[in-house]
DNA sequence: CTTGTTTAGTTCGATTTCGTACTATATAGT
DNA sequence: ACTATATAGTACGAAATCGAACTAAACAAG
């Protein structure tokens, strides 16, 4: 392996790490204050994804550690923008709902965070952009596998 | 604006979130307990960039608030990592420089991290990875200027 | 030279992140 | 059924992040 190599992967996860920051601090502009992207991100999961997962499988789905989610569900449910119920099928546990006001919430950050998007669109458009996301996703993908494997 | 662009735009920003996790969970497996990431960007910058710049400079080029900066250079310093003496041009600032333990901090970093990235560089070889930084560096370097302007 | 403004760095406090340790419940093995 | 182990969630504490307010020095305008 020549030594310009591992430079340029460097170089690839610094870049990445500079990016995310710079998208979290473009959409938390558009939060209302003390709203984090990661009360977003939860929102918008259970929207998408589904409602009633408990904060176990949002865990993992952030690949983050429960009690991370557990402050950021508490931050969530003081807001009254989800609401946990006991689980039926497990006494231990919880179901996260979002609420209406949890709803319009996410509908409202998505609203506000559309115009940077269509900026950053018009800028790289989706014809460039698919193949990146491709390439990402293949990364990521792997990057998971691994870890889970060592 | 056909309504599947804003998602694909969500899901770039979402796979460089994740994938950022994941490098750094990666790298900071390998550093010795307590040091993380930011610890060694710096020394990492010390030693590429140069030696001598002030801790706003530091601050800049991370993209950071001068308070973390301050907060990690102190821990640098208290480890012996680097040295900090009074800027000569300017009475209010300070030059930061790496120490030799800190160079030799760095370059076993960099030996110890070594392994992980080729084993990366085996599943996406340079011809994939120099495209996509290419693309990535653009998208950086648009949020950048972007984030200046407003 | 004096005064007002800007800049470098730090201190302080609020918040986030997350590892450890704990309780309660579930599940597997016998 | 009984015991051992694994898992869900939380409480707590340590560290990281970072905004606001502060001090000292630089710089700009008159």
């Amino acid at each position: 392996m020549p030594d310009t190599t591992i430079p340029r992967y460097f170089q690839l996860f610094n870049e990445i790490a500079i990016i995310e920051q710079l998208a979290r601090a473009m959409f938390e502009a558009r939060l209302p204050d003390g709203m984090l992207v990661t009360h977003f991100s939860v929102l918008n999961h259970l929207v998408r994804v589904s409602d009633g997962r408990t904060p176990q499988d949002l865990a993992r789905a952030f690949q983050t550690p429960k009690t991370s989610m557990t402050h950021t569900l508490a931050g969530l449910e003081r807001h009254g923008l989800i609401d946990m119920r006991p689980n039926p099928r497990d006494k231990r546990s919880k179901c996260v709902f979002i609420t209406d006001s949890g709803r319009r919430f996410r509908d409202g950050a998505i609203a506000a965070l559309a115009p940077d998007l269509a900026e950053i669109a018009e800028a790289f458009p989706q014809e460039e952009i698919i193949p990146l996301l491709e390439k990402l996703t293949a990364l990521r993908t792997w990057l998971d596998a691994r870890r889970d494997r060592g």
